[in-house]
DNA sequence: CTGAAAGCGCTAACAA
DNA sequence: TTGTTAGCGCTTTCAG
């Protein structure tokens, strides 16, 4: 019996498609891999007996012996529903997905709710499937950087990190947007309006995101007035709690800038509610460029426009360098420039 | 020399395990996969040696004798941006996520925006790197199922395929939501309020909810009137071009049904502007429950809830117990109940 | 109950 | 250029 195609489950292995071709099945493996230094007319056969055959390499056996896997985690650390509930997530996971297709390798999601999830996930990173992980919403207390960092497994940070003392010799490689710039740039378009009493509502400010508009914010006004300025939580409440507090505070605004759209929107309402007129009375700037929000309001949102599906791709490539050749110096973060999207608001 | 730990990159092997414990292989892996039949002494030794060594098993290893991954691959196929702009996305993913979990098992993500990348996936199916697939937006012209069903693959659908004439002995498994329920809901609704000249805004007509949705709404109008229904697309677009060609035609409509929440806020945009008071003229249903829009139009949004990630929860429990019993008769389809949210607007 | 041994399908020296 | 030969780390008969 010519014992070829064994109980692989049907699938032919390499060892039958060099049968079929008549070679030896290092030969077959060398075709499959690029052909380089076979003979045409070798190579020929092969390629034959691999369409003939239907044959695809077997990830799982390449893979115990070059210890490549050709796939990269993606961990997603966000108990909070705000990963759920705007675009920022999906724009990322496409820019990552497509700059990962053009090099032929995988993603695989994970996601992490509770502690339990860390475990497992640190289980998987250990059982060596992913060549890499890309991180997000990354919090103080995440294990998984160091889990990877204990593997040796090379990965990229999404958003700046956010522990204050991060020890220099352990400098992490983020990717993040100019939250601080387009902050600057909100608040720089506000006063070349005329606007001089201008107040903002921030996000959660155990985030670096909304720390770094804050102080883009700040950056232009250095003896800031406090009462301008509420803390929010980038939800649409959020921004009508913050908007509600500051009209209290001081009425005499003539600006404000959120730190998200979706807060944008919120105070764009509570504005309305109280008979201010936008941009008229009060010009208003977000921060995101939803389009699902900031093209929507009445009237439409000036807002900060930042590239997520960008910073996803711009994460994958640095993480695929950076696999594919471990001992350049490691390569710094990246921060990608924000800009403004005027609309009617402001 | 002792020949412990080998060239494996650093990490533990299953020889090591079993040589600190002073046993074989073979008996290190007998506790490792759960421990049946293993004196308790021995047992205990190889658990020590695991937990020092830090062992986690290396799963392409495993992998190449069992084949059996643990992980499933999610292949989504949607070149236009829509499931990227709203919710639905996010919350199947993370469903799927969390029964894949409670199964310990991985996710794979496959995006598929063109021709080129259905081929990568099906050379990755084709590989074996997955047990099993979860499919969504199924095109007519989609290979996916067929190249799943000619590699063994298990794989259950997202949604009620689109194409007319399914062969009955290819019987493919999918889960929906109740769409034509969920459409006979809320024209009830819309009736038991009195309305009676009660228009429609459909989705576009190629996708198979869509279709449901409008079925749902002829139901209750089994001679309707054309001069009611237009055409839409499921986004805001959409709705504001729909209402607007509605009023044109039927200005004495007293009711709309927009078949997506987005369509439903560019509707009442338009019949605000045109001076109708939602819900006294005009009353308006939506359909998603998407948050960020349906709590967020003035008035809030009447819409027919849709239950989401059960949906991805149910698909993937539907996946893994027939990867678990293959000999199993297949599992037939589920139509997952929808509900109506009363709000404002109707 | 435990260990020895035979592979899973593939790549990578090393020889020829 | 090609083939031979070792494994990669693990599970799983099969003896004992």
């Amino acid at each position: 019996m010519t014992e070829s195609e064994t109980a692989t489950g049907g699938r032919p292995t390499l060892e039958s498609v060099a049968e079929l071709a008549g070679v030896s099945r290092a030969t077959a493996s060398r075709v499959v891999n690029g052909g380089a230094g076979v003979r045409a007319a070798l190579r020929e056969k092969v390629e034959r007996a691999v369409a003939e055959l239907g044959y695809v390499p077997n990830l799982a056996a390449r893979t115990l012996v070059t210890r490549r896997n050709r796939a990269i985690g993606v961990v997603v650390a966000e108990p909070e529903a705000r990963f759920f509930s705007d675009p920022f997530f999906a724009q990322h996971l496409r820019g990552i997905s497509r700059e990962l297709a053009a090099a032929d390798n995988q993603m695989v999601l994970l996601l992490a709710e509770d502690e339990r999830d860390h475990e497992r996930i640190g289980r998987y990173l250990a059982g060596g499937h992913v060549d890499g992980v890309l991180l997000f919403s990354l919090h103080r207390s995440d294990p998984t950087p160091e889990t990877a960092q204990r593997l040796g497994l090379p990965f990229v940070i999404g958003g700046r990190p956010g522990w204050p003392g991060a020890e220099s010799d352990r400098d992490l490689v983020y990717v993040d947007n100019d939250n601080r710039g387009g902050a600057r740039l909100a608040v720089q378009h506000l006063r070349s309006l005329g606007r001089t009493r201008i107040a903002t509502i921030t996000g959660p400010l155990d985030q670096t995101s909304s720390i770094d508009r804050l102080d883009g914010y700040r950056d232009l006004f250095p003896d800031g007035d406090g009462d301008l300025i509420a803390v929010g939580d980038f939800t649409v409440d959020g921004g009508i709690r913050g908007m509600t507090e500051l009209l209290a505070r001081r009425p005499d605004l003539d600006a404000v800038f959120a730190a998200s759209d979706a807060m944008a929107s919120g105070a764009m309402r509570v504005l309305r509610a109280a008979g201010r007129r936008v941009p008229e009375d009060v010009a208003v700037v977000g921060f995101d460029d939803v389009e699902s929000i900031a093209a929507w309001t009445e009237p439409t949102l000036t807002t900060v426009r930042q590239e997520i599906e960008e910073m996803g791709r711009l994460m994958t490539r640095l993480l695929l360098r950076r696999l594919n050749d471990p001992e350049a110096s490691a390569p710094s973060s990246v921060i990608i420039p924000t800009g403004l999207v005027v609309r009617g608001s402001a």
